[in-house]
DNA sequence: GTAAAATAGTTTGCAAGACTAACTATTTTG
DNA sequence: CAAAATAGTTAGTCTTGCAAACTATTTTAC
């Protein structure tokens, strides 16, 4: 395959893609679809003996700014999904820890997610789903590398 | 690995493609990002012996609505890098069709996209970046089967 | 052969998502 | 201790994309 086309195969791999989450657009749900990603990641990844997760490290794992990450704890705050602790050694900093009622509101979403993308990987059968996962885990560390390079010198991810 | 694990590694791997964009964030571009989109995928699938495509092809190619292709079309030729020409045979149907500048702006714009691009499939090598398309393919056919099942009786792509 | 339905495209108005720049409050460093 | 750095927030804005309602044309059904 010539490199230019490949190159075009993958930009319409990505754009193809972008617009995945309207598959479980549920319109039941009493957050923003983005809340909900943010909150399902805290849920997920917050270590089981941490307090909570700095909104700037929730920015760094999603890719997202930390005035985007304010926004979004604010919504989920206001609708006493997650709680904002303060440390007290270092008071600038903030953690956002998930409610027993955030945990619940993800245990239901997840029937709904669980129905979509699990359809999508019994689609796709065992290897591929692995070899899907293992692959874009790398595509990811390239995106980091990347990011890492260019954020020199600006305040934060810099684009 | 459990399946929950797995759902939200899929919707995590997700996540973090959704903002892949952001790598050719080229602020020299005249066009907005998505008009940008449209117009390369138009240079690039446009049949040499066509006249031109139908802003509902190109609504169905990409995913998005009628109106959504209306208003980027709009930009794109008020800029100067599409013409919409008529059909004489049925007069509702409109042809869109990239100009020569049009053209121009997609291979200059292709640079800088194959550098970023290019350099993600280098780092992946041959094997797992043909792999990965692969497999995307058969993601968006999943996808567009999903699409299709949804579409029952709506007016249009329905969500 | 015309009235109703369907189709193609557009206009209008809006909501979600995410950004930058500028700000406050704290902590670290020279 | 003053200056720089860090964490978070606020304010304002831009892009993307949608749904609903509209116009114009063509097809269908009686």
């Amino acid at each position: 395959m010539d490199r230019k086309d490949k190159v075009m195969e993958f930009i319409a791999m990505f754009e193809g893609l972008r617009r995945y989450r309207r598959w479980f657009r549920d319109h039941s749900i009493p957050v923003r679809k983005n809340e909900m990603m943010l909150l399902m990641y805290l849920v997920h990844n917050l270590p089981s003996d941490s307090v909570g997760m700095q909104p700037s490290e929730l920015g760094e794992r999603l890719r997202l700014t930390r005035p985007t990450i304010t926004t979004m704890v604010n919504g989920l705050e206001g609708k006493g999904y997650v709680v904002r602790l303060n440390d007290e050694e270092d008071r600038r900093v903030v953690y956002v820890r998930p409610t027993e009622s955030g945990m619940e509101l993800v245990r239901e979403a997840q029937a709904n997610f669980a129905t979509n993308i699990g359809d999508l990987i019994d689609y796709l059968g065992e290897g591929d789903s692995q070899e899907l996962l293992r692959i874009m885990k790398r595509v990811r560390q390239f995106m980091d590398s990347r990011k890492t390079n260019e954020a020199r010198g600006t305040d934060e991810c810099g684009d």
